[in-house]
DNA sequence: ACGGGGATCGGCT
DNA sequence: GCCGATCCCCGTA
């Protein structure tokens, strides 16, 4: 199986973030499979991170951000959710918040999911994209790494080709850190959010697998 | 294409 | 009450 493992999310928190684009984000219901290539990420440090939910240590709300790494950490914000991966060792308060997939497969459930609306607005943004993995609250704390319902692999047919680029830009949405070049996309693919905003240039896209 | 403003609600002060 | 790691819709061009 191409799952990602433990070893893998507990590297440190920005590796983390660089290598899972590309990957793929399964989410499993009742044997269909819906996922999308993750090209867009940003990480969010331990405690000494302003803009980090873990900022003010554990509460009710964030204290899956401090379980060990490779748990999902799910939060609601403006009557949304949001996923976020672990990462490091248990207890840092460090995580990847997932912000835009390519879609991949379940196109059509996405499509309804997210009221038909162009492939573009399927899974462009946090929140977007767990309306289209049915991803709430109720997933929060799962571990990717056992998991039945959500989890992260490689996928062999999308790391044979052209290699890519990443680009790095500060985190969107927040007024703490702000200057912190935590965001990393990429470069070109039509499914990053805030296209325009960035000056990117829509281009076809292709994946190979990270190296370094 | 781009920008501005309102919706919406759980969690915290 | 207030505020957000957001999104959608409706202006303008």
């Amino acid at each position: 199986m191409n799952r990602l493992n433990q070893t893998f999310y507990e590297q440190a928190t920005v590796s983390v973030a660089r290598q899972l684009l590309g990957k793929l984000l399964v989410r499993a219901e009742g044997g269909i499979r819906i996922s999308g290539i993750v090209v867009e990420v940003e990480a969010y440090l331990s405690s000494d991170d302003a803009a980090s939910h873990s900022h003010r240590g554990p509460k009710p709300r964030n204290q899956t951000m401090f379980a060990r790494s490779g748990h999902l950490y799910v939060y609601s914000i403006h009557a949304k959710y949001c996923l976020n991966i672990v990462t490091e060792a248990a207890g840092s308060g460090a995580a990847v918040l997932i912000r835009a997939l390519e879609p991949w497969e379940g196109t059509r459930i996405m499509a309804q999911r997210r009221s038909n609306g162009s492939p573009r607005q399927w899974t462009t943004g946090p929140a977007r994209l767990c309306q289209a993995l049915d991803v709430d609250r109720s997933l929060d704390g799962v571990d990717l790494c056992s998991s039945d319902q959500i989890w992260l692999e490689r996928s062999p047919r999308i790391t044979t080709q052209i290699p890519w680029k990443i680009t790095t830009s500060p985190r969107i949405g927040i007024s703490s850190a702000a200057d912190l070049p935590l965001r990393f996309f990429i470069d070109g693919n039509r499914f990053v959010s805030g296209l325009a905003r960035l000056h990117q240039q829509p281009r076809t896209w292709a994946f190979q697998d990270h190296v370094s």
